[in-house]
DNA sequence: CTGAAAGCGCTAACAA
DNA sequence: TTGTTAGCGCTTTCAG
């Protein structure tokens, strides 16, 4: 038979103690003896007993949740930073709600006020594009509702923005191509909504430039950070004459687009064309050849801004943090020598 | 200058009733006058005034959530999944926790019911494999906790199940690839801890069946639903004399392994081998040859799982349900003729 | 260092 | 059809 679930009462008067002593204890606040911490900590496992959260919401005015939200169509980027979230909330007794939305959706802004209006959370993880859209990230400042971003771009005030090194990475991809001894390289951008998509168009170039070769003449494309965009690009890209040795696109879907663009057209990869691409999503690894990419710490990124957030939410961090981590390059079948038949 | 958030007592007096009706015509209860309600929705949208989740939580003794559990590496069936039961919940006011887990961890039992003791989630919805995972079900209705099930065995009770046909589906699969003259088919099936695993090689052997190919001599190799697992799969069936002319992997993740180890042999895909897989995730698209695949509607499949467990927990939905929905067979490239070259 | 009492904002009986 | 009165189980003053 089940008995009642036991509360905070029970476990006070089975510990001779008051119930605000318990309290004490189940929040780690101090002046408690550790002796007396002692017997509640016993009295709750005698018990079995685990706060009511409705109860600790109504009564402290939190919710103990926290909101992520995304407008990210590749799945894999999404359960990553599900996960990374996820892992730092349950050892924070916290939870998660995610969001799913429309950046270009009117409603986006009130959509999210009110989720906080209606204490359903206490903070947001914002991620690309999200994080990029200013009216949101202005109205979340307005109402003072505790935020951190996954973004390049830093924005004013005390709010912490956590990033991977985009640029640097598309340097060395750039660089790794060059070193192949390619110097015609098409590139094909990424959504322009995403800061990520400049930043890697930025190192891209830095990369050219830093090798002598002139950039204002390199094939450029703009992408959607989709297969139907990338595929759509590589044609325009492999139509042109002297037709690119490699290119290079800005994520993994653009990049299979690319190899599909040169299947059809009979090119072989990587011997006529190198292709890269960025991200490192799981199917990266599953197309043929192989896709050369550069791997994000996502979870790294997911747990870090987690962190950040249940900080400031406790009062245990004052400055804006600014974090950004290491890709790291994965070499794979898709990229060879240029001129290697 | 932001005045306090309304309450319901402010509806009330406002409104010239008491709290008590208010509450009636926020919870859709019968017995109040049109005209009272009236009164009632006016105080409402005049004050902006949104319930208190925690209070109406606490009072009723109910979390209006629900939790959704998987262990599926399948990014884009999770997501999919999600975005179904989303948007159930968005319609109905709960809220959902994701709950990723590991079918074979052995806490996942104390784990799952922790949720529900805690009350954090008033019901759940189990999708493959954790659904096929006795132990838990068993724990689950002992427990008196309320589910639904994503699965093709329905359990026994008052447990809703809902499935997609994926027995059918595999069976027209087959008869596509008989169609087209292939009688010497590799079948790949999937891991054997997923129902669904089962049913697909059912199909496929049916159908050989009625075509009168003698199904104890296909062959057939076993896959655990993974890119890696197809590939070596594909690897003995390939080296098999006579080869076969077509390969039916029981998914897409292991129909790309194929595609990877006919690459690397040198086999023309469909020319020399048709290969299909199943699920349709976003990459089959994006492979070349594009895949042969079955579509499976997932956003449906969570729409329903979802809205049958919140009639459940309204008291709505009486006896159990049994909901098989159909799959779409979406014929790309990558399957052919047998002997076109 | 510990405790008593007063809510948090809502729903659930039970009256009226 | 509507209102009154208790709680739900916790945190927060504010006293000791």
């Amino acid at each position: 038979m089940r008995k009642r679930r036991a509360t905070i009462e029970d476990v006070a008067s089975r510990a001779g103690l008051s119930i605000k002593t318990v309290s004490r204890v189940l929040n780690l606040e101090p002046n408690v003896r550790p002796q007396t911490r002692e017997r509640v900590l016993a009295a709750t496992s005698e018990l079995d007993y685990h706060p009511n959260l409705s109860a600790r919401r109504l009564a402290s005015k939190r919710s103990f949740v926290i909101g992520l939200l995304y407008d990210n169509p590749d799945s894999d980027y999404v359960m990553g930073i599900q996960e990374g979230t996820l892992a730092v909330c349950r050892t924070r007794d916290y939870h998660l709600l995610i969001h799913p939305c429309r950046t270009c959706a009117p409603s986006l802004v009130d959509e999210v006020l009110s989720l906080h209006r209606r204490s359903t959370v206490d903070g947001l993880i914002l991620t690309q594009p999200v994080s990029d859209f200013e009216p949101l990230v202005t109205a979340l400042i307005e109402s003072d509702i505790a935020f951190v971003r996954i973004s390049q771009r830093p924005c004013a005030g005390k709010y912490s923005c956590i990033s991977v090194d985009d640029e640097q990475a598309a340097f060395r991809m750039t660089d790794h191509l060059i070193s192949l001894g390619h110097s015609n390289i098409g590139f094909i951008m990424g959504h322009p909504d995403h800061g990520s998509a400049h930043d890697r168009l930025k190192g891209f170039r830095a990369s050219l430039h830093a090798h002598g070769i002139p950039c204002d003449r390199a094939p450029i494309e703009q992408g959607l950070y989709t297969f139907d965009s990338g595929y759509a690009c590589a044609q325009r890209l492999l139509a042109l004459e002297p037709r690119p040795t490699a290119i290079f696109a800005s994520d993994d879907h653009m990049a299979m687009g690319v190899l599909t663009a040169a299947y059809e057209r009979g090119l072989a990869v990587p011997a006529e064309l190198s292709v890269c691409g960025f991200d490192d999503t799981p199917m990266a690894r599953y197309v043929w050849p192989p896709l050369t990419t550069a791997r994000q710490p996502i979870l790294e990124v997911a747990r870090v801004a987690a962190e950040c957030l249940l900080n400031v939410l406790n009062g245990k961090e004052l400055g804006a943090r600014q974090v950004t981590l290491e890709s790291k390059l994965v070499l794979r079948g898709s990229t060879a020598r240029a001129g290697a038949r």
